[in-house]
DNA sequence: CAAAATAGATGATAAAATCAACTAAAACCT
DNA sequence: AGGTTTTAGTTGATTTTATCATCTATTTTG
């Protein structure tokens, strides 16, 4: 088996088993929006704009996902000072709860999928992967 | 850095990167489309009620995909002798020819991203995703 | 400072996905 | 066997997502 064929089939096994896992804890969340609130956590001064980059989709959906994010009062829009068309986006108290909720059974798919692995591997594997990512971002731009 | 995040960020790099290689080139078809003629071409004895399940969709818009894929000559139905409920998908000739090309970017994607990279080393990565994807089917089910 | 670019918002559509209902063939009984 | 239950696929109605074009208000550039 292939690099490619092994990774894939891996991410493939890997988000079904998140997506069954995440519908057991059902927050009433679509996965775009998850993925947004997911996203807004892990951009540094996150705006609408950053987002609708990270996530590869037009400003306009992105803008309607934050809309309907800070209407469930998961999200929030602070003013930005550095730059007055734009505003941050920033985790509601409930958003960050939210965040946690995923990120327990995030864990325990990982904890599972890792079991019976010497750490010394875990290891050498993360560092294998983040080798082929600055390989990727240096041969097609750094864009991310 | 954790497992969880090296990969994730990972795969976001390489579907960014396989998403910007494939617009250059291209073809058509919208991601689902093409998504699905992958599956098509991955799985034994194709039918449409196992492409919904492999991709986790619905059966009523995966028909609908197929049936598009059907009329754009990528795709054949072929009535299924062991069960007439179903028909066989099969790659028509054109089918296999885009599969061709994507197959050629994503081999260009994986090559730059495994540059530099031991044989070995690689070899071993892929070891560990596959005990990584045996533990998840183990733990939850091997329901792919 | 004027011109070009950028962030975000909004209306109009289009594309993708789901749901429910239906047909026809298969599997499952006892 | 023959009736019941499941399953594969189809279709119509609807909802959810996503995109496009356009607009305003800023910001950046020359």
């Amino acid at each position: 088996m292939n690099l490619n064929e092994a990774l894939f089939s891996l991410i493939h096994t890997v988000r079904n088993t998140m997506i069954q896992q995440l519908k057991s804890l059902d927050m009433n969340l679509s996965p775009m929006h998850l993925k947004s609130l997911k996203a807004v956590s892990k951009i540094e001064q996150c705006t609408g704009q950053k987002l609708a980059d990270f996530m590869g989709r037009d400003k306009a959906q992105v803008n309607r996902l934050i809309k309907e994010l800070v209407n469930q009062e998961l999200l929030i829009k602070k003013d930005n000072e550095k730059d007055k068309r734009s505003q941050l986006l920033i985790l509601a108290a409930s958003g960050e709860a939210l965040i946690e909720e995923f990120n327990k059974v995030e864990n325990e798919v990982f904890s599972a999928m890792a079991s019976e692995l010497e750490p010394d591997q875990i290891e050498s594997f993360i560092q294998i992967t983040q080798t082929f990512k600055s390989n990727l971002d240096a041969a097609y731009g750094k864009k991310n």
